[in-house]
DNA sequence: AACAAAATATGATAAAAATCATATTTAAGA
DNA sequence: TCTTAAATATGATTTTTATCATATTTTGTT
């Protein structure tokens, strides 16, 4: 379904969304081992994540990576793009390009449905709201 | 979502479904023009299929694929497990590995209702009905 | 100002997926 | 039984994804 990019992505943004703030930040080393993905590999991701002002970062000594409020606000689908680009996510199963309501593939009317939910779920739900459940024990970030 | 492979697998065997029979067998060279996939690599695909028995060949002069009645009534599944496994279809989001109903992981409510329903219709729906469906001008299968 | 600790930029390497190529085996027909 | 046309088995190559490594830049601290 995603990338292992995008699993790790959001992992470390789960984890951010949980841990940190802008007096909490959280150094590459500290993610790492906490969500499991090997530190060089989050390292990069979370580079590209700050660039594209998915997450925060400073830099130096006392520096690290944190989620603002602004950050928390995102909704999660923003990650997903960010990292693999909107076009896994929104293609026909089979990738045919002119696959569309009026002229549906044979799995369009079994698939699509479900896409264009989990998109607007994804979509709607917000890092806050993930990193509130996580916090009340609803949901867990395990290994 | 899913791999190349399997895209490229359900577009032949679709073809098949559509166009082949006993009596009418295909050689690959007739079906990688009209899905679009090139040739050696349809080729392996379709050989790997028919060693599994999801698709029917015959060698030699006169040979080529086709699927049988009992072929016909095999559920669309079958082709994505064959070719990626049962793992990539079956996993949680962010691939944890002990992420269940219990423990859920952030995105579990999010998507795991719509992937066991996208896995249901996949089981029940055989490749007899989405042939039906494509003769009678319901879906398509262009590209 | 100098030092140390962090992210950043860049790119190298490894593994997996996708693609291509070909010698071998099998079956039908002359 | 010989020839030809097909799938099959096998593996090589290319591209993409995943992973690792490091020199550079920035920032707080002394």
């Amino acid at each position: 379904m995603f990338t292992n990019s995008v699993k790790y992505a959001l992992k470390a943004v789960l984890y951010l969304a949980v841990h940190s703030d802008e007096d909490n930040k959280i150094m590459v080393k500290d993610i790492a081992g906490p969500i499991n993905v090997p530190k060089a590999y989050i390292a990069k991701l979370l580079q590209e994540l700050s660039k594209q002002d998915i997450i925060s970062s400073t830099r130096g000594v006392k520096g690290g990576f944190y989620l603002t409020q602004f950050n928390l606000k995102q909704p999660v689908l923003n990650i997903i793009y960010a990292i693999d680009g909107t076009y896994r996510m929104n293609s026909c199963l089979l990738s045919l390009e002119n696959c569309n309501e009026t002229k549906p593939c044979p799995l369009h009317t079994i698939a699509n449905p479900m896409r264009t939910k989990l998109i607007t779920s994804l979509k709607e739900k917000t890092l806050e709201d993930l990193s509130i459940e996580i916090k009340s024990g609803t949901t867990f970030l395990p290994l």
